[in-house]
DNA sequence: TTGAATCCCACGATCTCCCATGCTATCCAA
DNA sequence: TTGGATAGCATGGGAGATCGTGGGATTCAA
């Protein structure tokens, strides 16, 4: 079973723009990068015209292959396939670790998500998030209150429980 | 693992037609690029008729065999087969990264994409495409709006989580 | 001989790479 | 179980390489 990001923690941002990647992740990089090899320095993709826009997002290599995979199965002109091939690689880059287990956040993107003296990373599975603090925290304020207002057997975990139902149904 | 065209950037365009190739593109290039050595400046192919018609497309030495190879293979009194060599023959002209890591563009060319004094980047993968920046600007929103404006299940976003049922479902 | 394309040189800003340091967690042996 | 040794982690800084851009000189053809 390949290991997944997991966690949350804050680092800070260098002049430089460097960052630590929290360790943890730094063994799901290196598993998820096919030329790596122990001793060297994991690739990964950084993108940062998602869904919600507000958050850069790490992928590994392989990650990133596989969304290229089921985008190119997409039907080559539909508008749909150009938004998201957009997204995959237009509004994305590459970084490197570097042998201290740092990356580089491009001052522009700094900007583009209000990161500056620190940096927060959140473990989303098989990618991870990175928030200036403040909005993170916002996100999650935001994220706690919609669960709570909504009503019995709709908020998130309720939905997780269908899910069950869902696949005894569909399977059978 | 090989590297794709990742990533965008603005340069300026000098009164000789010179714009730098952003430097991860020339990396690019350059492992594309057969007869390539380290040293030595790279070759590629610009492409003017594409689908969209609104920019310039840049592939590498491969890239370009390997759409050759497969419009090679079509019926070969096609017309679909004609209008592709067009496209890929007449529409085009090779280019070569000087020292500095800059192209010239022709001034038709420029013409064309109505660029001026500064050239947008575009990386879309196994290709990279080079518009004027407001036009760049504009298509982007207008795909942005025509995501954002879909209803709730069939954004592009939806549609790529789609491809995994179809995956399945079609595997079976 | 004039315009355009090519080559060579130049320079400031940014980015990489290498080295350094203090801290924490882990491990081993007395 | 306790102290010290060791490895990994988070962060900082400096020197050199790379990058983006500008301009002059040269060449070639019209």
């Amino acid at each position: 079973m390949k290991r997944r990001f997991k966690g949350e923690s804050v680092h800070k941002v260098d002049a430089k723009g460097r960052v630590s990647v929290p360790a943890p992740f730094r063994r799901v990089l290196e598993e998820g990068d096919p030329d790596w090899a122990p001793g060297q320095n994991p690739n990964l993709v950084l993108i940062y015209g998602g869904p919600s826009g507000r958050c850069l997002e790490g992928y590994t290599i392989e990650a990133v292959a596989a969304l290229d995979d089921k985008i190119s199965r997409m039907p080559t002109f539909s508008r749909n396939r150009k938004a998201l091939e957009r997204w995959l690689n237009t509004k994305s880059v590459y970084a490197q670790m570097d042998e201290t287990g740092r990356v580089v956040l491009p001052q522009k993107l700094r900007e583009l998500m209000g990161i500056e003296a620190e940096a927060f990373f959140a473990g989303m599975g098989d990618k991870f998030e990175i928030w200036a603090p403040d909005e993170f925290q916002a996100d999650m304020t935001d994220l706690d209150e919609w669960g709570a207002a909504r009503p019995e057997g709709e908020t998130p975990f309720d939905a997780l429980d269908a899910m069950d139902a869902a696949a005894l149904g569909g399977g059978s």
